[in-house]
RNA sequence: GCCGGCGUAGCUCAAUCUGGCAGAGCAGCGGAAUCGUAAUCCGCAGGUUAUCAGUUCGACUCUGAUCGCCGGCUCCA
């Protein structure tokens, strides 16, 4: 009797009847495993539980702590979501319905948008579709019947005609009760196997995502496993409020905007002028230290040179200004900038490479819809930089900006990041040769600095192949930092040469890389991730004196201004309240620390220390409290 | 820019649905109290209800436009 052989995830292999099916085999690892799987993965394909297994090779039961188990989980829960709105709307016609991070979203084409109220109706008929624990049917059909099914949606039309243009014979639907969608699969077994679900928020969506098609209504929905996770998932959410960075920056007096000023441009009350000064001081000491030059240019540039750099022509989305006739671009890039440096002298190749370095303030005409608290704005500074080198120096000069930015990242407490390697897109300008140049460095770097990266092949920008570093905050969200663009376009444009050995002029390689990138952006990261609660070297103020009655303000002031001389930010709070009352307001300020003095500090020439994170630790010689704080500054922690 | 939801004191919110004198807590200011590790007490002040226009005897409330914010789409540092 022929026998199938599966290859487990840990080497080990088992026989099986040939035509044995998925969750069958889990059975026989173990009850457990079948109870929990949801789809399994053969040779790297991922099929349902019900699938007959027919070939031998490596296979894999998928649970929710996969994440392509997840993804299948959570689209089956799209796809009852789907089926609940047919039932309530049956006017919608459903279009994509993917599981994303986190949980899902379905789109529909609706007369009447969703309300948030409608949520809960919807949540009811999915609940009732899940109790009814109907299975999860594949079905296959040919085209033909496929566009009779779905005649009356054209948007599931669409698809069926591109799936045609792409060769498929057979269209696979999934079935459950009376709803029938189009869709790879695979699925849960059944509806009953959704534990624990909840609908989240509404919004407008084009069809994929094209802003020239229709706008569809999009709802977004977690799942898992069980009511616990989700709960917890839900307090995630609750927490990434609380840390809000525009909510935390109102607060503690970092940031603000004015409605009358104008939208997406930030202002800094002292707080957040002093973090931001903190930041923009050590970046540029750090840039200062591994070789890259201050340079420093104006903030109009006149609007020919925005031809030269071909910004004009794009519509970049920038701000222009006329004065007498003359027309001058608010510049949204450095670039121009350091170029024109650039050109200003004969370059010989001993000059390079040459780094260039500004904090570049830059301004966009960002859409009205885009602009976020801190992450997204319409003016911004950059810690920018362009390296001016040599084909040749290009992988040590890359290499070098990443080990940069590695530094910079675990400085400020970022420990995990994803790299990302776009690469030339099918429009792009410039030789193979160079590309290929440019995206071998871009590699090498990657690798000498030991870092794995996904590769995301034509995604590049047209004049050049980038790195682009995510950093993983302290909630384990991702936010855009570091990158690395090659640009094969300005020097172009520019025309911007050195001399080499052989005595002819060579077109230069331009590196364009920002480490923390846009500052405003990068101190919105800043505060979600430490919650508010700088480190000593980043908070505003660092110390707090809080005298305890009046007899005190003398002693109290001497101890503040002992710190202040030291170099160190201390506030004294003076106001006639109570200690606890002065404790509390330290406190909902986030300051590292809080010296309380009295009578019993006075006379012993000691401050009570009381630290952010553990309390009260007592009293302590001045200068002994010194030592530490400017240590615990020094050591960046 | 697009879809939807919003905009009341510095902040958090009431009154808006059903048009009829805009109200509280905190913060602020004044005073009393001088206190030992997260809110002392009393008092005062604070508003062209985002802006502009319209409907109405009367608009925070209804309508329209503009500005701004929020959740998304798209874009992006």
């Amino acid at each position: 009797m022929p026998k199938t052989i599966l290859t487990l995830p840990d080497n080990s292999s088992v026989e099986v009847a040939p035509g044995t099916t998925g969750l069958q085999v889990a059975e026989m690892i173990g009850p457990r495993l079948a109870q929990d799987a949801i789809a399994v993965k053969l040779n790297n394909r991922l099929v349902d539980l019900s699938t007959a297994i027919q070939e031998d090779g490596d296979f894999a039961v998928l649970t929710f702590d996969a994440p392509e188990g997840q993804q299948i989980y959570r689209h089956s829960t799209a796809h009852v979501m789907a089926d609940a709105v047919l039932h309530l709307f049956p006017e919608a016609k459903p279009t994509i319905g993917p599981a994303i991070q986190d949980g899902f979203y379905y789109d529909f084409d609706v007369p009447e948008p969703f309300t948030e109220e409608d949520l809960a109706r919807i949540e009811a008929q999915m609940q009732q579709i899940i109790d009814a624990d109907t299975p999860f049917v594949r079905r296959e059909i040919s085209a033909q019947e496929a566009h009779e099914l779905f005649g009356d949606n054209p948007f599931k039309i669409e698809m069926i005609n591109e799936l045609e243009q792409s060769g498929e014979e057979q269209i696979t639907l999934y079935e459950h009760s009376d709803f029938v969608d189009l869709c790879r699969g695979p699925h849960l077994p059944s509806t009953g196997r959704i534990k624990a679900f909840k609908l989240l928020s509404v919004a407008g969506a084009y069809w994929r995502g094209d802003e020239s098609n229709p706008m569809l209504q999009r709802i977004y929905g977690t799942a898992y496993p069980d009511e616990k996770m989700l709960q917890q998932h839900l307090r995630r959410l609750e927490e990434a409020k609380e840390r809000d960075h525009r909510k935390l920056g109102r607060e503690l007096e970092l940031f603000t905007f004015f409605d009358e000023a104008g939208a997406g441009l930030v202002y800094y009350p002292p707080n957040g002028a002093m973090l931001r000064q903190i930041v923009c001081d050590f970046t540029t000491q750090e840039h200062l230290k591994r070789g890259y030059q201050l340079v420093r240019t104006p903030h109009l540039i006149k609007s020919e040179i925005w031809e030269t750099s071909g910004h004009a022509q794009q519509n970049y989305p920038m701000y222009y200004t006329d004065v007498s006739g003359q027309s001058y671009g608010i510049k949204p890039m450095n670039c121009p900038g350091h170029i024109l440096i650039y050109k200003s002298k004969t370059r010989s190749y001993r000059d390079l490479p040459i780094r260039y370095f500004e904090l570049g303030t830059v301004y966009r005409h960002e859409r009205g819809g885009v602009l976020h608290g801190l992450m997204r704005v319409r003016g911004f500074t950059q810690d920018d930089a362009h390296i001016f080198c040599t084909p040749e120096q290009l992988t040590d000069e890359i290499t070098g900006v990443i080990r940069f930015a590695q530094d910079m990242l675990q400085t400020f407490g970022f420990a995990e990041y994803n790299v990302a390697l776009s690469t030339k897109p099918p429009k792009a300008l410039g030789s193979d040769e160079i590309w290929v140049r440019a995206t071998n460095a871009l590699t090498s770097a990657l690798e000498a600095a030991g870092l794995d990266y996904e590769e995301k092949p034509g995604e590049g920008a047209f004049y050049g192949p980038k790195i682009d570093i995510s950093i993983k905050d302290a909630l384990g969200r991702f936010w855009q930092g570091p990158t690395i663009q090659c640009d094969f376009n300005l020097p172009e444009r520019f025309d911007i040469t050195y001399i080499a050995e052989d005595g002819q002029r060579h077109r230069v390689v331009m590196v364009h890389r920002v480490v923390l990138a846009g500052i405003e952006r990068f101190l919105g990261v800043l505060i979600e991730h430490y919650g508010g609660s700088f480190p000593v070297w980043l908070a505003p103020v660092q110390v707090k004196v809080l005298p305890i009655t009046d007899r005190n303000l003398e002693y109290a002031r001497q101890v503040t201004a002992q710190l202040h001389d030291g170099g160190f930010r201390v506030e004294i709070d003076e106001a006639p309240a109570t200690l606890q009352a002065k404790i509390r307001d330290a406190e909902l300020m986030k300051i590292p620390y809080m010296l309380v003095v009295g009578d019993r500090e006075q006379e012993s020439g000691q401050v009570a220390v009381r630290s952010r994170e553990a309390g009260d630790i007592g009293p302590q010689p001045l200068d002994e409290f010194v030592h530490h704080l400017a240590a615990e500054a020094a050591a960046r922690t």
